[in-house]
DNA sequence: TTGGCATACCTAGAGACTCTAGGCACAGGC
DNA sequence: GCCTGTGCCTAGAGTCTCTAGGTATGCCAA
């Protein structure tokens, strides 16, 4: 690998926010959400399952998402994932931090 | 704690950037760094010294700073640390991927 | 029919990072 | 004498990412 992803970044962080984010405009199942993730952010966000998985239990865990269960013809089964009231106020005040860090890292790093 | 920190962020990950970018502007301490990067972000990235002395020595570690101690009247020793080239490398790099990362991460949050 | 590929879910464990909560030392002001 | 500010440090807990597997189904081509 040339200069891959060596070196320090400020992409490691909590990706639940971008989970929620997606989940707010319509349901969607873990599989579905990779991909839109991956397509939406034009390649920039490619989360592997093992990270997406765990991401989402923990986000159902604390509240913020529900899950159900829907068997698909022709397709292994799918657990569709809905933001609760709670859900969207975490994703408020996310969009909030969020907004305030990139502010102050772009300050930071000279634009 | 009311709705302090709660939740997902989009801000817990990889400081090193940060520092790696002021220092990039002219050397300075540790103390010094924790300040100016509450000043210049106007508080919104505020880390503890447990975060930021770490992360000095990983960034020392790898060859991308490199220290020396600096002995001051009337005020404790300070280390100043400047950046290698191979540091300077890094910069560049980080700074397209933090580029990257907000473009996609602004694009999935709806702006 | 048999092999491969895409879909779709899952977990364990290693590694990395943040942060709390301390500690040490010196200078200056009250 | 004591407290605050400066300036460095560490141990340990907690959390997150990611690698590297595993399971199961359906479809298509050889």
């Amino acid at each position: 690998m040339p200069s891959d992803g060596e070196g320090p970044k400020l992409s490691r962080g909590e990706f639940g926010l971008l989970l929620l984010s997606l989940l707010s405009k319509r349901e969607m199942y873990g599989y579905e959400l990779i991909g839109q993730l991956r397509a939406t952010s034009e390649g920039a966000i490619d989360l592997p399952e093992g990270t997406v998985y765990p991401a989402l239990r923990r986000l159902e865990r604390d509240g913020l998402i529900q899950g159900r269960w829907e068997t698909v013809e022709s397709a292994p089964r799918r657990r569709y994932y809905a933001l609760t009231p709670k859900g969207h106020t975490a994703l408020a005040a996310g969009r909030r931090d969020w907004h305030r860090f990139r502010s102050g890292a772009d300050t930071v790093m000279g634009t």
